[in-house]
RNA sequence: GCCGAGGUAGCUCAGUUGGUAGAGCACAGGACUGAAAAUCCUGGUGUCGGCGGUUCGAGUCCGCCCCUCGGCA
């Protein structure tokens, strides 16, 4: 481990305020913000992502943010590889990385283990998945009686992915999880944040009001021409809806109303994922203004040891 | 005050000829190793307005009371 000093992470669900914390972070600790978010990853994917706005990129360096076409593919081992060589970056500058993030498989990339195995294979994953679920989870059961334990025999995506890292590798993937682990090599300060589920909910809703009344069905708009489902950017909260209402599958309200639960349960999911994530400073962001929130975590990080400017201003 | 309709889950409601209640929404808990804002699993959460009565047994039938909403005064 060559931390002589662990770097910030800051996670929890959305629409706590990661963003704006990391900001007042990175300018108290002279940092740079390396986004963990599956989504922000893409361009023109900007107001349903709640990307931090650019007034704020200003201030501080961004990395992992809007770089890369929606029609491309990214996936968490490619996040890996580019959070480290961002962090390396920023450490070589003399400055302090701040990782932010809700994506719960991007931060698990960071602080847990993860297999030297093969990378998805498009062409087998295409393959696989145009045969009906029951036949491939016989198939599993055949080759990986213990993944096949560990998966659920609904679970697709999960049955899809050990028969292909077989096929690769001819290693049941059970084998792979047991047998190689890679850990990140910088360790972490972690600080969650929580919020009141009722008030994080009531938060969600006006927030996707907020974001229809930015424009985000324009930019919809824009990108159903040229996003198909099998990209994992037109599955994305706020943006599937609204394709769906634009193709006249449901209604303006309706798409609404989704948008609003799914960001809901997806909240929910983090929370769940989060929980188990080891070492976190929780703080819980109920009732604080965003100063006192600020205040909070600065004074956790100093601490730690972190040399936490006072900006009296 | 009179007439009518109704009080069942957090909300909107369903509930056969009496057999200790169920659907949508909302919600809760969980899984997760290269798609993760993805994918998948589990869970009905209840003084059936209240009190009595009939009955082996009442959400259901009878009586009284309370409350809500219409209409007439």
């Amino acid at each position: 481990m060559k931390s002589e000093q662990s770097s910030v992470l800051i996670l929890g669900p959305t629409a706590t305020g990661k963003s704006e914390l990391a900001v007042a972070l990175a300018q108290r600790l002279d940092g740079e913000i390396i986004s963990a978010d599956a989504r922000a990853i893409y361009k023109e994917l900007t107001i349903g992502t709640a990307k931090p706005p650019l007034h704020l990129r200003e201030r501080v360096p961004h990395h992992l943010i809007d770089f890369l076409e929606p029609t491309q593919r990214y996936d968490v081992m490619q996040f890996r590889h580019d959070a480290l060589t961002a962090l390396e970056a920023i450490r070589a500058r003399g400055k302090l990385p701040i990782v932010v993030g809700g994506s719960t498989l991007y931060i698990s990339a960071l602080t847990g283990t993860f297999f030297a195995g093969p990378k998805a294979d498009p062409r087998i994953r295409q393959r696989l998945e145009a045969h009906p679920q029951e036949l491939l989870r016989k198939r599993l059961e055949e080759i990986d009686p213990q993944a096949a334990q560990r998966i659920h025999p609904n679970d697709k995506v999960r049955t899809v992915r050990a028969l292909e890292v077989f096929e690769l590798t001819g290693v049941p993937i059970s084998r792979w999880h047991k047998e190689s682990k890679i850990p990140f090599p910088y360790k972490f300060t972690k600080i969650g944040l929580t919020l009141d589920r009722k008030i994080l909910y009531e938060r969600i809703n006006a927030r996707v009001d907020q974001m229809l009344a930015q424009g985000l069905l324009e930019e919809a708009k824009a990108l159903r021409a040229k996003l198909t489902p099998e990209m994992p950017a037109y599955r994305t909260i706020g943006y599937e809806e609204l394709f769906q209402y634009l193709d006249g599958e449901i209604s303006y309200d309706e798409a609404v109303r989704l948008i609003k639960k799914h960001t809901r349960e997806y909240a929910k999911r983090q929370i769940i994922y989060f929980k188990r994530e080891p070492g976190v400073h929780w703080v819980d962001a109920t009732g604080k203004s965003q100063g006192q929130l600020i205040d909070e975590v600065s004074r956790i990080l100093k601490e730690l040891g972190y040399p936490v400017q006072d900006l009296a201003s």
